[in-house]
DNA sequence: CATCGACCCTGCGGGC
DNA sequence: TGCCCGCAGGGTCGAT
């Protein structure tokens, strides 16, 4: 559910709430379907001062004055949400977090299970301590450590369609299924083209172009189609009515009118318009 | 190695 | 009303 300007939102949330903070109590109220390995059990963690809330891409950590991190990642369905302590337990509720607040805890909430909240070990990255699961993550295209020509280096080795390329969080993370239809629509790219096919011209207008959806999305708190993704007090965001590409199928495409076309390929929905974004090559996608 | 489909899980809406 | 299918902002893993 939650891509890179989500993520961001609920990080900016939740930071006033845990930054400066002593982690007092942490508990594993439901076990999720936590498939990262946990380094220690959560608890492990309790006492540690937050130093900082931390973001790559969509994974988050909670930087400790510990050797220890505090990780997480909100998969398809997971949320944090500030709740009053007096609140009843939400039936997917997996984590309950006590900064030390009179009234208020912070909560990991996620029905599909799909996310996590784990603890990891640190290890050293340009002078910098990174949770050690995060290293294998490419920094995402706020990020100082961004680097632009080895992503283009990566994409000419890339035999693979663009659409794939992008949701790859080794290549850049952050981008998800919205934000990248969104974005090779904007630069006029289909998504199956292969990724070593595209000129530096259309990379670079890529790139632009997924810069430029995600700030604006960051400006309105993302996007939300229902409660499943919401910001740390409840709120919705309002990126959802702008969408030129994603969920748009049988809507005029909004520079040429021509409808938009759903196609599904490596599990997953991909929409763009058979008109601006044009294939070179022939396609095995299905049409749907 | 690089690439790709299957799979993890829960809930919702549509078609029959 | 109920059942079955497809679908959903995610990543990981094993087969090729």
């Amino acid at each position: 559910m939650p891509e890179l300007p989500e993520v961001e939102t609920v990080r900016r949330g939740l930071e006033p709430w845990v930054k400066g903070k002593k982690l007092k109590r942490i508990d594993l109220v439901h076990k999720g379907g936590n498939r990262s390995s946990t380094f220690a059990p959560l608890n492990a963690v309790e006492g540690a001062k937050i130093l900082d809330l931390k973001r790559r891409g969509k994974f988050l950590w909670f930087q400790l004055n510990r050797d220890l991190a505090l990780v997480a990642h909100l998969g398809m369905s997971g949320q944090f949400l500030v709740k009053s302590k007096k609140a009843d337990d939400e039936k997917h509720l997996r984590v309950r977090i006590d900064c030390g607040d009179r009234k208020n805890e912070i909560r990991f909430i996620d029905q599909r299970t799909f996310g996590w909240v784990a603890i990891d070990e640190l290890v050293e990255e340009d002078g910098e301590k990174i949770p050690r699961s995060f290293a294998r993550i490419a920094p995402d295209i706020f990020d100082s450590k961004f680097d632009a020509t080895r992503f283009k280096g990566k994409l000419t080795n890339k035999k693979s369609a663009i659409k794939r390329v992008l949701l790859d969080q080794t290549v850049m993370s952050g981008v998800g299924n919205i934000y990248a239809d969104e974005a090779l629509w904007l630069a006029k790219i289909h998504p199956e083209r292969l990724a070593n096919t595209l000129s530096e011209v259309e990379i670079k207008a890529l790139l632009t172009a997924v810069k430029k959806v995600m700030s604006k999305a960051l400006k309105q708190g993302g996007t939300s189609f229902d409660d499943l993704y919401i910001n740390v007090n409840g709120e919705s965001g309002y990126f959802a009515v702008e969408l030129e590409a994603y969920g748009q199928e049988d809507e005029p495409c909004s520079r040429c009118g021509v409808l938009i076309r759903r196609i599904v390929f490596g599990n997953r929905s991909s929409h763009f318009c058979p008109n601006c974004q044009k294939n070179l090559k022939k396609s095995g996608a299905k049409r749907v």
